[in-house]
DNA sequence: TCTGGGGTCCTAGGACCC
DNA sequence: TCTGGGGTCCTAGGACCC
């Protein structure tokens, strides 16, 4: 039995989420800008229709943001987390199994539901559903592959005429399409991969497909032949019904001013590794890797460049946020150089272990420290109530070179104080 | 002046071992 | 003058994704 994916996918997602609390932008051009205000990470169809393009720096498209009257919203990720919620509920009311790829996409795990169902009657019921329960609007795409079920999805968004569903099983329909698209839209390859692709005479998703997979292994990756056979309806991408266990926790910030001083950049790195550990505590795990690392800007001629990154590994794992800042102070006083304007900072952990599975060595140097997992229970706890933050001193109260964040919208569904009031 | 953040997987090359 | 081969493990870096 052939296996059917279908790839479920929000349009324009932040963009959709901060237009419906919002109908009087109903028809206006709307974007989302990354952290620090910084560059456009979502766009409306009306900001994509002015030719704003992905990823572009604020500051070059002043003008337009002026003369076309567009409204701009700074990243709201508790509001975009809870809408995203909502949308893989559904999903999952409907759908056996369920893969959450995304905060904006899904796949489904459709196979041998169309001895029950016409398929693409189902993809219209999920769509319908969607749209209705939650005011966001998705695309479908259903096919025998991850691979081929995004190309479907992305057909769905890219032909009015589909009506946002697209069923890609057959493989006639499969080899129409692939012959219109350019190698770039493939899932896993991106602008260097494209650009070599070309070189070699291969420049639509076809020319791909019809390649000799074996030559792509040798002269690619073993991943670009994965990509090969599921142009050709092989599945070799299964769909993880599980979540994967992390292997590492990042957090890091670009500033909102550059730093210069050194005890400035301690009082990040405090803040980033307070919230590294509390990921790493919810997710029950101790770590025994830490790495830091910082850099200056890396657009501007007239300063000079400076990034560097260490990585310390301690005698035993922990999830102490104290000893893990420890950790990367240390780290930090051998990174930093004065005299250079920092723009950004972050810490990893890595090499985790289970809570309950770690053996601590009974004539270790530095032992673990007595009631840490108590006091840190009772500041996560604290924390995640609605008595306010609890941190460690280090993190520092007043921070000038947090990150911008000018145009946010109020947290609708998570904060009381927030709830959108109807007269 | 101003350019995001958080992940995964694979590969090449060096160190080391027998 | 002649100087093997095969294996493992680790790390840094590259490529991709959203």
């Amino acid at each position: 039995m052939s296996s059917i994916f279908a790839l479920v996918d929000c349009n324009n997602f932040y963009a959709s989420c901060e237009k419906l609390f919002r109908p009087d932008l109903k028809h206006r051009p709307v974007v989302v800008l990354s952290n620090n205000d910084g560059c456009v990470v979502a766009r409306s169809k009306e900001a994509k229709a002015l030719g704003i393009k992905m990823g572009v720096p604020v500051f070059q498209i002043r003008d337009q943001i002026e003369q076309h009257n567009i409204v701009c919203f700074s990243s709201n990720y508790a509001l975009y987390a809870d809408l995203s919620q909502r949308v893989m509920s559904l999903l999952e009311e409907e759908a056996p199994y369920v893969e959450i790829y995304s905060i904006d996409e899904a796949f489904l795990d459709l196979t041998g539901l169309d001895g029950c169902v016409d398929i693409l009657s189902f993809g219209q019921h999920l769509k319908a559903k969607v749209d209705q329960c939650t005011g966001i609007t998705v695309g479908v795409g259903i096919a025998p592959t991850k691979t081929l079920a995004k190309l479907a999805n992305h057909a769905a968004k890219t032909y009015p005429a589909t009506g946002s569903v697209v069923n890609l099983m057959e493989r006639d329909r499969q080899r129409r399409l692939l012959a219109l698209l350019d190698v770039s839209d493939v899932w896993g390859v991106g602008r260097r991969l494209s650009k070599r692709l070309y070189e070699r005479g291969i420049y639509t998703a076809l020319d791909l497909a019809d390649a000799n997979s074996k030559v792509i292994r040798s002269e690619f990756s073993v991943v670009l032949e994965r990509t090969v056979q599921e142009l050709n309806g092989v599945s070799c991408i299964a769909l993880e019904d599980a979540v994967p266990v992390k292997q590492q926790i990042v957090c890091s910030r670009s500033f909102g001013t550059r730093i210069i001083e050194k005890e400035a950049l301690k009082e990040a790195i405090a803040k980033y590794m307070g919230r590294a550990a509390e990921k790493l505590r919810s997710e029950q795990r101790l770590a025994r890797v830490v790495q830091v690392f910082i850099r200056t800007g890396a657009f501007n001629p007239n300063d000079t460049y400076y990034t560097n990154a260490l990585t310390i590994e301690l005698s035993h794992p922990t999830n102490d946020s104290r000893d893990l800042l420890k950790a990367a102070y240390e780290v930090l006083e051998k990174l930093y150089r004065p005299g250079y304007r920092y723009a950004k900072a972050g810490v990893m952990l890595t090499d985790f272990y289970e809570h309950h599975a770690y053996q601590q060595d009974m004539f270790q140097a530095d032992p673990v420290r007595k009631g840490s997992k108590a006091l840190m229970e009772v500041i996560d706890n604290i924390n995640h109530s609605r008595l306010g933050k609890v941190f460690l001193a280090a993190q520092g109260t007043s921070t000038p070179w947090s990150m911008k964040r000018e145009h946010l919208s109020p947290a609708y569904t998570t904060q009381w104080s927030d709830l959108p009031i109807v007269r």
